[in-house]
DNA sequence: CACCGTATAGTCGGTTCCGACTAATAGGGA
DNA sequence: TCCCTATTAGTCGGAACCGACTATACGGTG
């Protein structure tokens, strides 16, 4: 029963943004690039189609007019249905409560980590402590630009969110790369 | 030129396999599921002879032979080539060094935190803790397990790196549920 | 020794996802 | 005015992914 028809998250945040008011496909896309560029979600034109067509088949969505100007093809306006919306709040309280196993490609790259070798590892990990760190860094400018505006927190809390993932991140590889350093990670033998 | 032909990472394990000796498709299935319990690599009968077609496409291994038990069915037994190996090392070291932006559910999820409104976002957040914590517990008693065997701590690398992402996340779980409820997380009007 | 659950081994059709490509218009400079 | 680029808007075919389903062998058990 856990298993929704539409599980992919762009659906969320397309429904998500049409609880604001109706838009077109184009405009949700470029909505959602301008919140939250381009990272939390993953547009592409051929994926966009597709979920709005899924999320209108379910119901959870539904064309309220087709406008066109000058010469351009028509452009369909959605809106969200009650259905959409009840499913959009009983999906987020269920994203929220059960943690979900996913397979980063980072946490699959360690698993082998032993056949790069210690020296190649522990440099390999410095490397990707230095991007992370610049990545914290644009986090905490965003997030500095926000509260400069008065936006609320609210508004921003996934970055908040990434930015603490992120420094959990640094903060192991830094170590890790330490005790390959000082041996402390015993590197048995590799072929 | 960072684009790779092949971007899953199953392919990464079944090559990692390949290099210790070779394998049957299935084999590979079933050793990787015992090694990983089915986290690290997501493992799907159809999605496995797939990848594996694939890489034998890109060369990065060939089928060694076909032997044939009883009435069953044929089973190619594969093993890696010699680009393989290089590729997969060099595969790794980039997947190492530089974090690539992936899209997990949760984080969809916080970046609409606000449509649940206080009370029942901090409930949900408390009840994710809950179930990070067994997860927690969980990873720690599959280390323990392994240090009691006398394995290297490297052959359970991956499963510290989960475990400190998961803590983290716990913490930060945690945090967000106290800052709803003493109101330090103010809630704009939602409607 | 017939029955049944489990392990072995894999097939296949459908859905989802992706990103290169198309095409029209608006705006700005030479 | 003409051209160039950026923006708007979307199409389409192929690649990847998924999981229900098939089918055989094997080890116990009543």
């Amino acid at each position: 029963m856990p298993s929704r028809k539409i599980r992919n998250t762009l659906a969320l945040a397309l429904l998500g943004l049409l609880l604001e008011r109706p838009m077109h496909p184009y405009e949700m896309a470029s909505t959602l690039r301008e919140r939250y560029k381009g990272s939390t979600f993953k547009i592409n034109p051929g994926s966009l189609y597709d979920t709005v067509e899924s999320l209108a088949k379910h119901r959870w969505i539904e064309p309220v007019e087709t406008v066109r100007e000058g010469n351009r093809p028509e452009r369909t306006v959605y809106a969200h249905t009650e259905l959409g919306r009840q499913e959009f709040v009983a999906w987020l309280d269920e994203l929220v409560r059960e943690p979900v196993t996913e397979y980063p490609k980072f946490v699959a790259a360690v698993s082998y980590l032993g056949a790069l070798g210690p020296e190649r590892a522990r440099d390999a990990l410095e490397e990707r402590a230095r991007h992370l760190a610049e990545r914290i860094d644009g986090a905490d400018a965003a997030l500095a630009e926000t509260v400069g505006k008065g936006a609320p927190r609210l508004f921003m809390i996934e970055v908040e969110f990434v930015r603490h993932a992120w420094q959990a991140e640094l903060g192991w590889a830094r170590r890790t790369a330490a005790e390959i350093r000082s041996g402390s990670l015993p590197w048995p033998d590799h072929s």
